[in-house]
DNA sequence: AATCAAAGAACAATCGTTTGTGCGTATGTA
DNA sequence: TACATACGCACAAACGATTGTTCTTTGATT
């Protein structure tokens, strides 16, 4: 174990103060008079024995950890593990590092780890909320924490957010199924008490309605979570209901991969008896049987921008987020009849 | 903006020294006499302006942050991001948070990063190193930081892992394509400087070569990267030449996607005309085109092995680790032929 | 009444950096 | 010669929490 090594006794070994030692090692050398001699010596000796300084104590002296706050509902969700590859990049390309938060979709995790967050100082958090409640980041506000949604956000608190454009992707889903001869279309939705789940509810609705469809014939389905599970009994139980939909519109990827599981044991073929649209585009999409057409989400975008707003916070507190919406793009593929 | 809050104002304002206050919150009162009386009073002056303390001091002080660095090489794989969240779900069990790095499978990346944990004083990482060379990781080891490696490993140091028996697993897999009658079999392989590569071609090997198959009969093609377009180039390449192989052994889940394009655009039915099998199991691939036979590995297993290992090593730091190979299971689907 | 112990809490050093200020010496200027 | 200025760096406080030590007060004991 080589004994530790700080500022204090980098001085003591070359007969300096650790006060010369740091304005050496800051570039300040200059500013504070300190002769080439001593620079050439501090330099040399820190190079020797391989210093990096303590970013604990300097985060103490500057209130400043270089640090910001990642959560997510649950990263294995490729959706939100691209967007956190993109946060990262982000992040150290201005030198800032990643405390990352799986909430798991859980509230309580969420809350007990946004205190931790505050106890840890982070310059700024970014976060996917599970949705349920936000009086805890209102708190975060209050602290005067930078704070940034993505995905999900809040209508009704003044929190910026970076999101897609959920309602203008659903809407235009749900006309391409119509402009594909659909009329009989089931949603399948996920957690409504989130915004993007509302959001593509209603751009499917609205497109609904606009084609003269009246509400009472619109379909949704489904129970609260974004999963496979929820795709497949959801399917499952209106496959042997009276409903008989021409097509699917499933919210989020996995609920797409629950309805092809539901589909393939009933034996029915995708798009010939049944189409599909799902949100949420992956590699994989493609490959799937068959290749699903799907309302793609710009992740990587979503997490370049949200670091974008949260470093600018941090520099000038000023800067007033203005919350963006992401547009989606359709991604048309085979799961889909043109009847 | 609320004024700040701290030991020092919360003493004041109970006319305390903050050495109390600090006591009473950690329990102490008893062991230092402390009233009832104070400890009722501080413990309900802090709740009611929601203090929470802060880390970055305590950090300083105890020379402990409770922060585990890890290193991916890509959070977006999922098998990397299902080990991230296991991760994190132990680490936040024990009270650890997680700086979340993504090396980008870059080794300048990776070793600057490393300095940066350094720097900020983690009390364990975990790694899974991109794997071209190891010396800046012995830094690690040398500075007394609890370190393991997860997937990948390097075999001629003494830093412990957790990783699949990915020579069991191709040894299986191998075996079970040659118990399907198959003889001609390519393996498209990943990043040779890796273990965890290198294993899982010693296991094809060796399966082959007890069936009696002579060495130069062998078929290993593939670039460097577990990526789709090294499947798809390979895959693309081998149908174009002369080597006519009954099935393909894709190192990874990626390279096995690429190999379903370049067979989709060549018109090829999987497993009538050719037959494949990949490492990595998703929750896609059942939903594939056809449903893919895979080596499915525990990453969640590898992920929570790994966590316990360093929590053991930061709290008693004499508990010698050994590597562990967590067993793989053959995931049989439709993609392999039987002829 | 004098002594002593226990109760209850304050004091101050410490972790590693940063940074405002001060201090001694040398050089230049009037 | 006397004074200002520049030079080169040391000194010490501060960030917020922890902790070994010390101090004062109270009550009990002899």
């Amino acid at each position: 174990m080589s004994k530790k090594v700080n500022l204090k006794t980098i001085a003591n070994h070359l007969n300096l103060s650790p006060g010369t030692v740091s304005r050496v090692l800051n570039g300040k050398a200059k500013e504070f008079r300190i002769s080439q001699e001593t620079v050439k010596l501090v330099l040399a000796y820190v190079e020797k024995i391989g210093y990096s300084p303590n970013l604990i104590a300097k985060g103490l002296r500057a209130s400043k950890t270089f640090t910001i706050g990642l959560i997510i509902p649950d990263i294995s969700n490729p959706f939100f593990a691209i967007m956190a590859r993109n946060i990262e990049n982000a992040a150290s390309k201005e030198n800032y590092s990643i405390l990352l938060v799986d909430s798991q979709d859980d509230e309580q995790r969420e809350k007990q780890q946004l205190r931790n967050m505050i106890s840890r100082k982070v310059d700024g958090i970014i976060a996917a909320p599970v949705g349920a409640s936000y009086q805890h980041f209102l708190e975060i506000k209050n602290q005067g924490i930078p704070l940034v949604f993505v995905d999900r956000y809040f209508n009704d608190i003044d929190i910026p957010y970076v999101s897609s454009d959920n309602y203008s992707g659903a809407f235009e889903a749900t006309k391409y199924l119509m402009n594909n001869g659909h009329q009989n279309i089931v949603l399948i939705k996920g957690d409504e008490a989130t915004e993007p789940a509302k959001e593509r509810k209603r751009g499917y609705m609205d497109a609904l309605i606009q084609e003269g469809i009246s509400i009472d014939e619109i379909g949704v389905t489904g129970s609260n979570e974004f999963s496979i599970e929820n795709g497949y009994q959801s399917t499952k139980d209106m496959l042997a209901g009276d409903i008989k939909p021409t097509a699917i519109f499933a919210l989020s990827n996995l609920i797409g991969l629950g309805v092809l599981k539901a589909v393939k044991e009933a034996g029915i073929k995708i798009p010939d008896n049944l189409s599909l649209l799902t949100f949420d585009d992956q590699p994989y999409v493609p490959f799937l049987d068959p290749p699903v057409t799907t309302v793609k989400q710009d992740s990587e975008k979503i997490g370049i921008l949200a670091m974008e707003y949260i470093i600018s916070r941090i520099d000038k507190e000023k800067t007033p987020l203005k919350s963006k919406l992401i547009p989606t793009t359709l991604m048309v593929r085979k799961s889909v009849l043109k009847r």
